[in-house]
RNA sequence: GGGCCGUUAGCUCAAUGGUAGAGCAGCGGGCUUUUAACCCGUUGGUUCUGGGUUCGAGUCCCAGGCGGCCCA
């Protein structure tokens, strides 16, 4: 990303444009399909636009515990004795248990279960019925799940199963279950797999109860799962032992079910659309289509250097030079920059092209398509966002960046059009100019500072200058600027599109740009990519693209305050002996 | 990359520079309607690592690791 900063463009083509794109929306079906492109920048994962931050979200409903929420400890040591260190009494107790059901010939980790019930659905039938009903019908069930807490009576133990993310109570009665398999119930750990059978009832207070009459041991714990009250914690345990965070923390589970769905409904909206799910390399041989440094790794076999994608863009562009007209991936692309709120190395990006169409069908693409994902996750529009209602029904309004940037910080950045000129307005007005060499970083800068953080229900921000854009269609109206929109939710760049630049020989000129820009010592500067002009040179349709921040969107529908709460395995620099 | 904060038992947390504790979990005992079950007893520690100051360091100092927040 790092891309945004443009100059907006002139006021006839933005009200123009933003009238135009309105009005198509609507109509025109041959247009819904572009797809476009967009990514370049991609949901911004530039560096430097990170803010505020804020504790963690509580997982679960804890009273809050304040700054000291952070404290951990002990990692190293408890790790190496989680590996197995020698003082481990409870592991050691536990691997006594085990030699002890193998000696008396029971299998601790068998091969088969047998057929069980699930969980919820038993629920769904019986935790309505009455207990005298219940007695009568004495429904026979068998459950297999992972056994979450013991409530130990002497005689009468009751269990709290899990499996599928319900929990059902067990109980035991010696009476029933005689001596022998009353002992084999009181061998069990927390943290154990068993399969049990027998009737339903309920209990006194009314809890939905397997009886036991039969239990199978299916696979031991040697180790006990958190504490049951306070859970898990540590945020740093939480993400290196995600199991277990998964496991005793409420809404863990509940964030990657839904960001399940989010997929889901997003591939099932594009599919209706006709556009085809492709897959593009992962490792190639020079990286490109955003503004970002790559992963480098090494190919043995032919001793050559390569990188880890950025993004999709170039090679799904090469596939609608090959008149796959409709295509989109879902995958991971891999930045070479810091960790934040709002940035992991790794991320999911979608990606869509849409062959005859423009960045305004992409708009209301991408409008369409997070309407249609909200509404099939949430089943409505509005969302809770850290305490901020989000509407992401309605028609989004387009805003030049000029026009927001001018709003927000009284200053015309088409007026100063050039990077002395715009400092000094800056510096006038008693803000940061920040680092910014060039005149489009320093629009960028002030976009990121002063805009983006209060855009929080859903707005598109359009026309972006050509120097960040260098894979974007130039504006007819405007040569200065190319374009482009970037789509903001609470207060993250949530996609970015653009009418791809299918000029062989602007393209050309744009690479050449940003090799001038590379060599003045910028980083992120696109590298010339010259098997992608060859393809290029060989005919694009006008075509539209877009890239979507997945991890953010599902931040969004999941009040999820940090992007690490939303991946199922963040990046954790890995722990060592000091 | 910088600043600040944190790091103590499996987990959640205590401990004026002076014997490292509690709850949960574990272990032993009691208990047939609990669901944070309860009661009695009890095991468990290289206080992140390495140096230093001190008669004495979980505590103070230095360096490092990891994490969090903020900034870049």
């Amino acid at each position: 990303m790092g891309a945004r900063a443009g100059r907006a463009g002139g006021e006839d083509g933005d009200d123009r444009r933003r009238q135009e794109g309105d009005r198509l929306r609507p109509s025109d079906p041959i247009l819904y399909p572009a797809s476009s492109a967009a990514r370049e920048g991609s949901p911004d994962r530039g560096r430097g636009r990170q803010r505020r931050g804020r504790p963690v979200r509580r997982p679960r409903s804890l009273p809050a515990r304040g700054p000291a929420q952070a404290r951990r400890g002990g990692r190293l040591r408890g790790r190496r004795r989680r590996l197995g260190g020698v003082s481990d009494y409870e592991r050691q107790a536990r691997l006594d248990r085990i030699a002890a059901l193998r000696k008396a010939g029971v299998d601790p980790y068998p091969a088969r279960v047998g057929a069980t019930d699930r969980v919820a659905a038993l629920r769904a039938r019986w935790d309505d019925v009455e207990a005298d009903t219940l007695a009568e019908q004495a429904p026979a069930v068998a459950v297999a799940g992972r056994v979450m807490a013991i409530r130990s009576f002497g005689k009468l133990m009751f269990l709290t199963l899990r499996e599928g993310g319900c929990d059902l109570q067990i109980s035991g009665k010696k009476a029933e279950l005689g001596g022998e398999r009353f002992e084999q119930l009181r061998q069990v750990d927390v943290g154990d797999f068993v399969r049990v059978e027998g009737p339903l009832w309920r209990t006194r207070t009314g809890e939905l109860t397997v009886d036991v009459r039969e239990l199978t041991i299916l696979a031991k714990a040697l180790r006990p799962l958190p504490e049951k009250w306070h859970g898990l914690q540590d945020v740093e345990t939480r993400f290196r032992q995600r199991y277990l965070d998964l496991l005793v923390n409420p809404g863990v589970r509940e964030i990657a079910v839904c960001r399940s769905r989010i997929l889901q409904a997003l591939r099932a909206f594009l599919d209706d659309r006709g556009f085809l799910e492709v897959e593009t390399p992962v490792l190639q041989p020079l990286y490109g289509g955003a503004a970002a440094r790559p992963f480098t790794t090494h190919y043995q076999a032919y001793d050559q250097d390569v990188y880890l994608r950025i993004s999709d863009e170039l090679y799904l562009k090469r596939l609608i030079i090959g008149g796959l007209e409709r295509v989109y991936e879902i995958g991971h692309n891999f930045r070479n920059e810091g960790v934040s709120r709002k940035h992991n190395p790794e991320f999911t990006m979608m990606e869509c092209y849409q062959a005859y169409a423009d960045y305004r069908d992409m708009m209301d693409l991408v409008q369409d398509l997070l309407q249609h994902v909200t509404q099939a996750v949430t089943g409505g529009t509005r969302v809770t966002f850290r305490e901020q209602e989000i509407d992401l029904g309605g028609c989004w309004p387009r805003r030049p960046m000029r026009e927001v940037i001018l709003e927000k910080t009284g200053i015309d950045v088409l007026a100063a059009p050039d990077v002395e000129s715009l400092r000094e307005r800056v510096r006038e007005r008693g803000l940061d100019a920040g680092a910014a060499p060039t005149w489009g970083q320093l629009v960028d800068h002030l976009f990121s500072e002063h805009v983006e953080p209060t855009l929080v229900q859903p707005t598109f921000i359009v026309d972006y200058p050509v120097e960040l854009s260098p894979l974007a269609k130039r504006s007819p109206d405007d040569a200065r600027l190319v374009e482009r929109f970037e789509l903001f939710v609470a207060g993250m760049e949530i996609a970015n599109a653009f009418s791809e630049l299918n000029d062989p020989q602007d393209q050309r000129a744009r690479f050449e740009a940003q090799r001038r820009l590379y060599d003045a010592g910028d980083e992120e500067a696109h590298p010339l990519d010259e098997d992608f002009l060859l393809a290029l040179e060989h005919g694009m349709p006008p075509t539209g693209g877009l890239g979507v921040g997945i991890d953010r969107f599902v931040m969004v529908l999941t009040d999820a305050a940090h992007l690490r709460e939303v991946l199922l395995f963040p990046y954790m620099r890995p722990e060592h002996t000091g």
